[in-house]
DNA sequence: AATCGGACCAACCGCCCCCAT
DNA sequence: AATGGGGGCGGTTGGTCCGAT
């Protein structure tokens, strides 16, 4: 068979596989094929979190080809945001985080991604892996005694005697010792650098809401934008200084690298009237 | 001791949004 | 203005662990 017919069949076929990749939508992310697959191994982990050291988070398409890792690009990237990242939290959730997340479920509906900017420190991953193993089968089976699915009158109180009986060690893995590694980057790096610094006045941060608002933006979108700026602080302060400009508590939200900067949500979501919060706080629709 | 079933959670899949071109 | 690609997100899966039988 002449050379040039065979370069019309393999024209043909790739005529045809990339009518059959139109017609099954985008093609995968990365090609599939010595793609590995699984759990990460801990040597996989140090190589990843030195290249993120080396070149900070972002360009995930770049990581595989540039470490040299057997991996999709998502999955490096849901690696790092997922698990290796300074700062997560693992472990139990406390009573404080569970009627965080049944209020903030309630609001938002499952909205992770949103919900997690509210709990800097866990991921959206966990929140919803929680949500689904512990707290939606609490739901359904309130639903199913034919109560009404109502929050608990305190969830501080509700919660104790679950929380207390769970294990609340703390999680220690090989990927936990590499985040401590990172530690050193965190200080240095520029967009961890924001992290506890000054917060502007309300004035200015009103001031900004009005713009923002102003030009479409809805307040949640620029919390959002401001959490995952690496910027959970000014986040919540905006949040409380919006607040204090409807009416309600005026309370300042802290900056304290010790606890979590969130005292006025601490105080609307955990409060037992927290079922009008809609009304209370006017938020904007969320869809 | 073996088996089974439920709980848990890390990771994958596919859709969607946004931005660069 | 249209389009393609990268990244983000929510839903789901599959492996492991652990307690009950």
């Amino acid at each position: 068979m002449p050379l040039f017919c065979w370069h019309l069949i393999l024209l043909y076929i790739s005529f045809l596989s990339s009518r059959i990749f139109t017609k099954m939508g985008r093609p995968p992310c990365c090609d599939k094929v010595g793609i590995k697959k699984g759990p990460w191994t801990p040597e996989e982990d140090i190589i990843l979190v030195s290249y993120i050291q080396q070149h900070g988070p972002g360009n995930w398409r770049a990581v595989p080809t540039n470490t040299g890792l057997m991996r999709c690009s998502k999955s490096c990237r849901l690696r790092w945001t997922n698990y290796l990242r300074p700062g997560i939290k693992r472990g139990s959730f406390t009573p404080h985080e569970q009627g965080m997340i049944i209020h903030l479920q309630a609001l938002l509906g499952n909205k992770w991604a949103v919900i997690a900017t509210y709990l800097p420190h866990r991921t959206d991953n966990d929140i919803k892996n929680y949500w689904n193993t512990h707290l939606k089968k609490k739901k359904l089976k309130k639903i199913q005694s034919g109560l009404q699915p109502q929050m608990p009158s305190h969830p501080t109180t509700s919660y104790h005697h679950m929380a207390s009986s769970e294990n609340s060690s703390v999680y220690a893995s090989s990927a936990e010792n590499i985040s401590r590694l990172l530690q050193g980057w965190m200080r240095s790096s520029p967009s961890n650098a924001d992290f506890g610094k000054t917060v502007p006045s309300h004035e200015s941060q009103w001031q900004k809401i009005e713009e923002g608002m102003a030009n479409g933006h809805d307040l949640e979108r620029m919390l959002v934008f401001e959490h995952q700026s690496s910027n959970a602080a000014v986040a919540c302060d905006k949040l409380s200084c919006y607040s204090s400009q409807k009416g309600s508590d005026s309370s300042v939200c802290k900056i304290d690298n010790g606890n979590p900067p969130l005292s006025f949500l601490e105080k609307w979501l955990l409060d037992e009237s927290a079922t009008q919060v809609e009304g209370a706080m006017e938020l904007p629709p969320i869809f």
